[in-house]
DNA sequence: CACCATGTTCCTTG
DNA sequence: CCAAGGAACATGGT
């Protein structure tokens, strides 16, 4: 579930629920998922803070607290993982089977449930200063895409997907953005071409935005019924016209006709994870 | 049973 | 310093 699109998406749906909402009390399922990894250091450093702003940065959420009586502030970083799901719902209501987190609030609570437990909890700041260019930001710009990737001899693919170049690209929206783009996935980054960056520029504004878009519109599914169809965790295929299955030109659609030319999907592996592309469209 | 999975970090090797 | 490759983390879907 988690991109950056779907980051945006949760931060947008938490910010007006959370604000001003005080931390009464913390629970710590997994210790593995909270750092500091004493669950006693990130409760107390939690426990009566207060919930201020909630922000996004690549695919962290970011939230800033107020201390008892005001002094000052605390920022708790979450990242999802692989799976993480983050929610509220009323204080009581049956747990899902991988509960890691709960923060209790006023009547409600804040549920962090991983499968996986591949996400985290975080009080210090420490990964957010590793973060390369936001790609929903005014500094992304073609000039500043251009720079970044002319240090780099990695494959486009895994350089997109490079947390400390660009921020937020996962392995979904990487292949998606190229196809658009029609840049080939093995092409070095130094070596493309001004009019090809140009392309990958957009592409990836489009895409990105497309997916915040998307998301946005279709309700949101938390919870025990909460129905995961991939990529969100909101939304049914069933209800959703233009859903989610039709919402990916080639993640995952391995030796299906590509939607431009109708030549057929291909698999490879980059770095360790699935590419996916269209060999005639993104030559 | 096998293989794959939206992510990050750490390690070794070149 | 850069890049590549592998392993680890832990569980679920097909």
């Amino acid at each position: 579930m988690p991109e950056l699109p779907e980051v945006e998406v949760l931060v947008r749906h938490l910010r007006p629920l959370l604000r001003r909402r005080k931390v009464l009390s913390v629970t710590v399922n997994r210790p593995k998922v909270v750092r500091p990894d004493s669950v006693l250091s990130f409760r107390e450093g939690v426990v009566n803070h207060s919930f201020e702003t909630v922000d996004r940065r690549g695919k962290y959420l970011v939230f800033q607290l107020l201390k008892p009586g005001r002094q000052g502030r605390l920022t708790m970083l979450g990242h999802l993982g692989m799976a993480g799901r983050l929610y509220l719902q009323p204080t009581g209501s049956p747990l899902p089977k991988h509960t890691a987190v709960i923060l209790q609030l006023d009547g409600v609570e804040l549920v962090f449930e991983d499968p996986r437990y591949f996400g985290r909890l975080s009080l210090s700041t420490s990964a957010l200063e590793k973060l390369g260019l936001e790609p929903l930001s005014p500094e992304f710009t073609q000039a500043a895409l251009s720079r970044l990737l002319a240090s780099s001899r990695l494959p486009i693919k895994p350089a997109l997907m490079s947390q400390p170049r660009i921020a937020g690209i996962g392995n979904i929206y990487a292949s998606e953005i190229l196809h658009r783009a029609l840049i080939s996935p093995f092409l070095p980054a130094n070596v493309l071409t001004r009019s090809q960056i140009g392309r990958l520029h957009r592409a990836t504004l489009f895409i990105l935005r497309e997916a915040v878009r998307f998301g946005s519109t279709v309700p949101l599914a938390f919870g025990q019924d909460g129905t995961r169809n991939g990529l969100f965790y909101y939304g049914q295929a069933t209800s959703a016209p233009s859903g989610y299955e039709e919402r990916l030109s080639v993640y995952d659609r391995k030796n299906l006709p590509c939607s431009r030319c109708g030549d057929l999907i291909q698999r490879v592996e980059q770095a360790g994870r699935s590419t996916y592309y269209c060999p005639t469209c993104q030559s």
